[in-house]
DNA sequence: CTGTCACCAACGACCGTTCGTTCGTGTCGC
DNA sequence: GCGACACGAACGAACGGTCGTTGGTGACAG
């Protein structure tokens, strides 16, 4: 009757119910039910659970590190490549909540041979922050930051927490999100 | 031999564990073997698992929400209440991590009865932001903000984004990161 | 006819929780 | 001062249920 789940489908449900309810929340039975089989049928298309919170939080990273990677690689100045990591980290959430929200809640619960080289890519696209500031830095464009890799983090907390407040049906427009986040990362408050 | 564990006891190790494990990544064998007694032993202290959840986040909400209270009764600039909370919050996550980090991550995980009134109380410190931020541009001592709410989500993502990097091993200082956060929030990058 | 995909039943492990019991400690009447 | 007794705290076995996972089987599409 209905056309057949690929593991593509999987992969996609997993990383929705992993954002909703936790890795640890969702069990294989709730993952079938949500596409509509049983927890045993996903075998077919899988070898085990972990495998799946590998392959989400993956998909997350990798669209994270290609972001930093093309932005870095461009000219510009560094607000102008501000603006671009902003502008990208809030289309990359905003386009996929699921996998963004999973590579940056559920990292903890991976199993230990797959955890610290996800974690070095975090780190890898942190430090993209930290270098872009201390450009800006140097150039003068930015004021003087005494701790430019705190300063990074303060920066990603406020993107990163766009995971935990956006909904698609929400009344802000990414666009805008991303030009209020912006401003507010340049200008603070005063 | 041993002193035995007091309900207190039990409350606290699990705020350890719902933090560094996450609720569903916590039983109840685990959380004995934490205070050195068996699972089951825990029922002496608690009537269920979700009861611990919904105590250890109450008391990360009373603590947020007193500061607010607090803060919002005093007087002073808008710039010198929003330093009063900053210096605050960091205080409350910097001395229990523990109850702030399962407070800011687990909410969603609480019995139905109790999800509800918890998370107005996390609205309620929210507004307190939004408000002060509001005043603030009021009394011109701000930048004009159109989107005060946003905002307010904003310099609440820096501030509790804390809990998922502060490690009181760590090199930074309480009060140098709550000095940081402040010159962030109030001026950014320029 | 072959291979894919789902079902179904079942596995052992672990889950939260209950129960009967034990052991030590402190209280109180005598 | 001493025995009886209630109590708090923990044990250890067991409960029903769910977990992740396996293997066998059949339906159905190419």
């Amino acid at each position: 009757m209905t056309t057949p789940k690929t593991r593509e489908d999987v992969v996609r449900a997993a990383g929705r119910l992993f954002a909703e309810r936790g890795y640890h929340g969702t069990s294989m039975r709730d993952l079938g039910q949500e596409l509509g089989i049983l927890g045993s049928s996903l075998y077919s298309h899988i070898d085990g659970k972990d495998q799946l919170l590998v392959e989400v939080i993956r998909r997350g990273a990798a669209m994270f590190q290609g972001l930093a990677d093309e932005v870095m690689a461009s000219p510009g100045t560094a607000a102008e490549r501000m603006r671009a990591l902003v502008e990208g980290h809030v289309r990359i959430i905003t386009e996929h909540v699921d996998e963004a929200a999973t590579f940056l809640n559920e990292l903890r619960f991976l199993p230990v041979e797959d955890r610290a080289g996800l974690i070095a890519l975090r780190d890898g696209y942190q430090r993209a922050f930290r270098r872009l500031i201390e450009e800006g830095v140097e150039a003068g464009e930015f004021r003087p930051i005494e701790d430019p890799a705190m300063t990074s983090t303060f920066v990603l907390s406020v993107l990163n927490a766009l995971v935990r407040w956006y909904r698609p049906a929400g009344p802000a427009e990414p666009d805008e999100i991303a030009s209020r986040m912006y401003e507010f990362v340049m200008e603070g408050l005063t």
